[in-house]
DNA sequence: GAGGTAATGTAGGCGGCGACTACATCGAGC
DNA sequence: GCTCGATGTAGTCGCCGCCTACATTACCTC
């Protein structure tokens, strides 16, 4: 065979997602990563300076990858500023389920800590796409009295603690999940517990459109 | 000095959660807590069979510490049940702060992985006591319509969210939270949003009896 | 209060890992 | 066809988790 990988650096970044995703981050090793690809055990260097340098590149595609499946989400939501606000925060939540090695990643405490400059702009990104959902939403209707920030902070925190629940095993069976089917179910029930609390000009039960939104791959 | 420590496990847990709150979970080592007690390097394991004992030691500790807080908040918030179970989330978005480390051992992905039976009750209890919470108030007029499982999620979720939220560094500067007092309020409206959206019998304002709450060491 | 035993701590070692360095191979551009 | 940067290899160091053998102490029993 070649001397050359060819592809090394795409090849460890799936190699780690599937890892992550059977086994989580903590077994994660760029040794055994190497071993898995066949190649040496320094060759990830050349791609990750480190292994941190690894989780953060998933967590930037993460946070990328998040960012574009919300946006697709609110389009197919339509032009009520509250139901997209929904389909923002309901696309989240699809994406974490479908993508649990990038969402660990970009949730991991190892890479909170020391984000780089880049992963860091990324993160903003994120933020401000839900900041200007919860804006618009607002301005709709949705808790007019409340504070801004406020909103935003329980928007995410809802969105985020919904995800983490959904992926973790023990709150799985606390909470009864049994198949996918059942998961749907109480996300959607979630989020409209989310987004029910005004009345004027939101449909919290519109969740069919959302339901179908587009996942790519 | 004496051969024996004398206290070791005690100390190695006051110790762990000091590295943890310091410099997170990720850079605890056993051979480091050793070295910080003045003990050999072998000297933890005749206390935790391994680096995950400790932390689940911590994470049960953790468990049950946040559910006495969540008690006595319910017990100091009077008897309306809305109230009362205001009271329960905002104790452990409290608790969260107040316990980092505690709280950082309770949601490690490595402790979730694999829980002992102990663990796994302590975790039961703390689920129990919140579900017992959103039942009292779902009685008591708080959305009456709604899924009873979906309604524990979604209070999980939130309390869970916010928490992990007002103690992640970047999203605390991109929340704009400065100071603990900021912390405190963003705290206290995130609570009134989870609680708010029925209108009968709450009194999602009543905040200072909640801010007041007991809080041990 | 002497002896035995379990609890607790020590010393050493093994293998895996992250990280570093020196060296080898490949490929693209001049 | 040569050179140089990119990529991969081989070897090493120190830290860590974990295991085993051994030492010291506390406590219980007679």
């Amino acid at each position: 065979m070649a001397y050359h990988h060819g592809n090394l650096r795409e090849a460890l970044l799936e190699r780690a997602a599937e890892v992550i995703a059977e086994s989580g981050i903590e077994t994660l090793s760029l040794r055994s990563l190497a071993r898995d690809l066949g190649v040496s055990h320094a060759a990830p260097s050349r791609h990750f300076a480190d292994r941190a340098a690894l989780l953060k590149a998933l967590a930037q595609a993460g946070f990328e990858r998040s960012v574009e499946v919300m946006r697709e989400g609110a389009v197919a939501a339509g032009a009520n500023p509250i139901d997209r606000y929904r389909a923002l925060g309901r696309s989240y939540v699809g994406f974490a389920i479908d993508h649990p090695a990038l969402y660990r990643a970009m949730n991991h405490p190892e890479v909170r800590a020391q984000m780089s400059d880049e992963l860091h702009d990324a993160h903003q990104v994120f933020f401000r796409t839900l900041r200007e959902g919860v804006e618009e939403a607002q301005k709709a209707g949705w808790h007019p009295e409340a504070d801004p920030e406020a909103l935003v902070t329980f928007s995410i925190a809802g969105a985020q603690g919904t995800a983490e629940l959904l992926l973790d095993d023990h709150s799985k069976t606390a909470l009864g999940i049994e198949d996918a089917g059942k998961r749907e179910r109480l996300a959607d029930a979630v989020l409209d517990l989310i987004v029910s609390p005004t009345d004027e000009g939101v449909s919290p039960r519109t969740r069919s459109v959302n339901q179908a939104k587009a996942r790519k791959k």
